[in-house]
RNA sequence: GGCCCGUUCGUCUAGUGGUUAGGACUCCAGGUUUUCAUCCUGGCAACAGGAGUUCGAUUCUCCUACGGGCUACCA
């Protein structure tokens, strides 16, 4: 075990868009570190691009992560709501001289930067009291930038290892915008500070701004927390999954039917590993295992094909009573009508068959309603003459006859009349369960037939009776 | 252009200075089953390339290639 004692981490998203794959993994892995090492999970909504931050996105970043299960502690910290504190800082480092006013025009900057000028000249760096006077004096806009003192900076990544920046490779950045807003690298380290942040853990992009806001740490005398960088995920093309390159939001899984532990089991497979063969985890496992010296450098490939299965693992293993609330959260009519055995009946015997939550309800729909139509290529397979129906029709009076409903004794009945018929029972199986469910696949004929009961059976076999062979 | 990072089966990954380089997903073949799915068994499939260090490198070093990230008055 660490000596790692109540970690503070904190999930920073920015309601630009929905929670996607990628910052929902973010989340899942601050979430197992603070967990494991008994610490607190916050949740601070960055919304100081006002132009694109919207509330709707604020709502559905807090219900995917509800849904995912990971539960922040305390109330979440709204960015747009601290300004003030912001405006301070900013002051704070202009007072100290870690920061200068910069003048320079937009256009002016940026022809330089398509010229090959990646970096900003300095321009404003070293003006005199008057020089600023006279600017602003005459109401002319500035940004406010850091000023990057000579030197390097290096920092222990728990991922990355011991990093090292030299200060000329460290642009003078902005940190107040001209109309007076700070800038992501600014409120991160002020809110952090705040926040009494231990350990920042986050994407792997974010490891070059990493410097520049220790640099602000360091201009305002704050102590500086753990960083954690975490690998990217890949879409197919190798490419790093964003909302603009086709990464899917939780909400989709959500809607496809997907358990939330089978989502965080497959993202928490996506960069670290438990140190074992086993692959199949609910959260609480997760967080007992999660170590952050198991998660490594190398982006990772999105598969739903793996999500799938380990879905579907999910499934087979989660307790009936879970299955089916993960059903009513997704239609809460589900089983309407009917008692309560027979709706585990059919959890039971369905579950361990089914990928997901929808592909159960898909599956189970037999269950609940008589079938409207009938598989064609099996009606023509398996039902295609009167005969057929003459031997049905047989089998449907011995069934009728029938005194106690059980699998066995169904079974026995059907495979006489085949015998009696000089067939085999299949050619009696295949056309009842066309009858009863509609589809050529399914669960054993036998207990479907003992759980849907008598009635319904002898009711959706007279309508086959009726209807079979079908014409053309 | 600059800085940083990465590279083991198609994908997720384990791993060691000497291994038949292991597991999982996918795929294929069998088995089980009334069917389909599950499940079981088996199979295909990888150390990016080149130097160097070494008795010996997939493992250590360097170079190259390829891939990724950053280089915004986005976060």
């Amino acid at each position: 075990m660490s000596d790692v004692k109540n970690p503070k981490v904190r999930f920073a998203p920015s309601p630009t868009g929905q929670l996607h794959l990628g910052s929902a993994r973010t989340a899942l892995f601050n979430y197992l570190y603070a967990k494991h090492h008994d610490g607190s999970f916050y949740l601070r909504i960055e919304d100081t691009d006002k132009a694109r931050s919207k509330q709707e996105h604020v709502e559905q970043i807090c219900s995917s992560l509800e849904w995912l299960g990971l539960k922040w502690d305390g109330e979440p910290l709204f960015q747009s709501a601290r300004l003030n504190e912001y405006h301070n800082v900013v002051q704070t480092l202009l007072d100290n001289n870690s920061a200068y006013r910069c003048f320079c025009s937009k256009d002016v900057l940026e022809t330089a930067r398509v010229e090959g000028s990646y970096k900003y000249p300095g321009t404003c760096r070293n003006l005199s009291e008057e020089n600023i006077k006279m600017h602003m004096n005459s109401g002319e806009g500035f940004v406010v930038r850091l000023s990057i003192p000579e030197g390097e900076t290096h920092f222990d990544d728990m991922i990355y290892g011991t990093v090292h920046v030299k200060h000329d490779e460290i642009d003078d950045f902005i940190i107040a915008r001209s109309d007076g807003n700070p800038t992501y690298n600014l409120v991160v380290v002020v809110d952090d500070h705040e926040m009494e942040i231990t350990h920042v853990i986050r994407g792997e992009d974010h490891i070059s701004n990493t410097p520049k806001q220790i640099l602000i740490y360091n201009a305002l005398g704050y102590t500086v927390p753990e960083f954690a960088h975490l690998p990217m995920i890949l879409g197919p093309d190798k490419k790093r999954l964003s909302k603009r390159h086709g990464a899917p939001g939780v909400q989709q899984f959500k809607n496809d039917g997907y358990l939330p532990d089978a989502l965080l089991n497959y993202l928490a497979l996506l960069g670290w590993n438990p140190g074992s063969d086993d692959e199949i985890f609910t959260l609480n496992e997760l967080i007992a295992l999660f170590e952050m010296s198991h998660v490594h450098k190398k982006g990772a490939v999105y598969d739903e094909q793996k999500l799938t299965w380990i879905s579907g693992q999910h499934m087979s293993r989660l307790g009936t009573a879970n299955i089916l609330g993960g059903i009513h959260a997704i239609n809460k009519d589900w089983g309407d009508g009917f008692d309560t055995q027979y709706i585990y009946s059919v959890l039971d015997l369905l579950k361990q068959r089914s990928k997901s939550l929808l592909d159960f309800i898909d599956q189970s729909s037999y269950f609940f309603s008589d079938p409207q139509f009938y598989d064609e290529k099996s009606s023509k397979k398996n039902w295609k003459d009167d005969a057929t129906s003459q031997i049905m029709n047989d089998f449907k009076k011995r069934l009728e006859a029938v005194e106690e409903w059980d699998a066995d004794l169904i079974e026995t009945s059907l495979r006489k009349i085949a015998e009696e018929n000089n067939l085999s029972a299949g050619k009696l199986i295949h056309p009842t369960r066309l009858a009863l469910s509609g589809i050529p696949s399914g669960p054993s004929l036998f207990t479907l037939m003992t759980i849907l009961g008598k009635d319904v059976c002898i009711r959706r076999l007279t309508k086959a009776l009726n209807i079979f062979p079908l014409e053309s």
